[in-house]
DNA sequence: CGAGGTTTTGAGGCGAGTCAAGGCGTGTGG
DNA sequence: CCACACGCCTTGACTCGCCTCAAAACCTCG
């Protein structure tokens, strides 16, 4: 597949002084069913991967943000992915890429843990959809994000500004994320907001006002903690 | 994380000559949280992959089966992994992995595509969670239990043998791992089975007597096909 | 043959989906 | 700069699929 890293790993070096790209909100970078020819690394924006059915129905499965790896899979996308907000990207043949692996075993050790933390993030999405109610999974998904706002900002887990969560993504890309509809995530926001957890100075920001409630809600401790989900029945 | 293989790749001899392990049925092989100590490869039997909640929820994320390769983390075991079925597993230590992966850049490919395909299956899952209905969701089921089938048996896709599907998990677990009831799952197969696209000779075992129909539930025309679901919305 | 567990089936409830209307924010053209 | 139009988000009323709770059927194993 093509996914995400999270943070400066050793192996990104192949993306310095690489071609840049500009993509406009909606645009298309990779086609679901094209040959693997370039990996990508996001510079600017939010970008995601979908995978959509015969039938019309679509999953996101994940969001992309600055710093991200595009490229996670062997010779072809089996995904498509597109730009949410207007954004810039750096690309570089896939040859490139591996023979940096193969040649540095630092680098391969590196990208290989990347793989493994798109890995979890994946199955932190099965466990939401499978287990959670749709508030819960709204509840989730903002911790989600502020997780990735902390390290995109590489602060500490409690600075404010972490407080204030961004939403460049609609309501149906939300909705496509967590297995609800569109509709279902406006009212799981309205009852974060009316429970006291969140306000929302705009559709597209969200602040959190209890922390410690939103996770408890979540069943996690911290969603950057070994532990995520406890190990007891 | 931790998971499964798929084919005979060349980093398994590392499993040649392994000392081996019986485990009896709910048996747990790796503990969550447990340190990462040692990566296994399953010579017979079923396992499964499990992540759970805080209160109880219980996600199953993979079912392992003969040849698969048990180890994809870094450090630490986020997941547990039980026995479904006795099992024998041989085992080596991390170390003896991660040194074969960094001298021959061969395994280390081979051992890359692996955990490229388990991603893939991880979010296979994710979009029949978040997308499919309960009996579309046993449908895929079905045919990836098929399939598993197929890549162990090493045999043709219209080989008679995979008709014949062997459940060896309880409905519990399966539930568990399609994000369902055990009753829905229940009523699932019943329905499959008014409709005429299996018949059930016993509780741990289902015949398939309608691949085109399962296929066409399931929205896929051939699970192992490059481009499972299709690309136009 | 009986006990315990698992699976199936049934009846009823509830959470999320569907369909539809109204509100709000944004951007564009007058 | 305002007004309007359009798209997105929210809210409401109703529906439906899956869940819950419960009982009966079945299977397994002593």
């Amino acid at each position: 597949m093509l996914f995400d890293a999270t943070t400066k790993d050793t192996f990104l070096n192949i993306f310095e002084g690489a071609p840049e790209r500009s993509l406009k909100a909606g645009d298309m970078l990779v086609h679901a069913g094209a040959e693997a020819e370039s990996v990508y690394n996001i510079v600017e924006g939010t970008l995601m991967v979908t995978r959509i059915g015969n039938d019309g129905r679509r999953q996101v499965m994940s969001f992309l943000f600055p710093d991200n790896f595009i490229g996670l899979t062997t010779d072809r996308y089996f995904f498509a992915v597109q730009a949410v907000t207007d954004a810039r990207v750096v690309s570089r043949p896939r040859a490139v890429l591996e023979s940096r692996l193969e040649e540095d075993a630092e680098a391969g050790k590196a990208f290989l843990n990347m793989v493994y933390r798109v890995l979890e993030n994946s199955m932190d999405l099965v466990y939401s959809i499978g287990q959670r109610t749709a508030v819960e999974r709204v509840a989730v998904f903002l911790l989600y994000l502020r997780n990735r706002q902390k390290v995109v900002l590489n602060v500490d887990d409690d600075a404010p500004v972490l407080s204030r969560i961004n939403l460049p993504m609609s309501r149906q890309d939300i909705a496509d994320f967590l297995g609800l509809k569109k509709e279902t995530v406006s009212r799981s926001f309205t009852q974060l907001d009316e429970r006291g957890h969140i306000s929302r100075p705009d559709n597209s920001h969200a602040v959190i006002d209890d922390l410690a409630g939103l996770r408890k809600l979540a069943g996690i401790q911290d969603f950057s903690s070994p532990l995520r989900p406890g190990q007891s029945r």
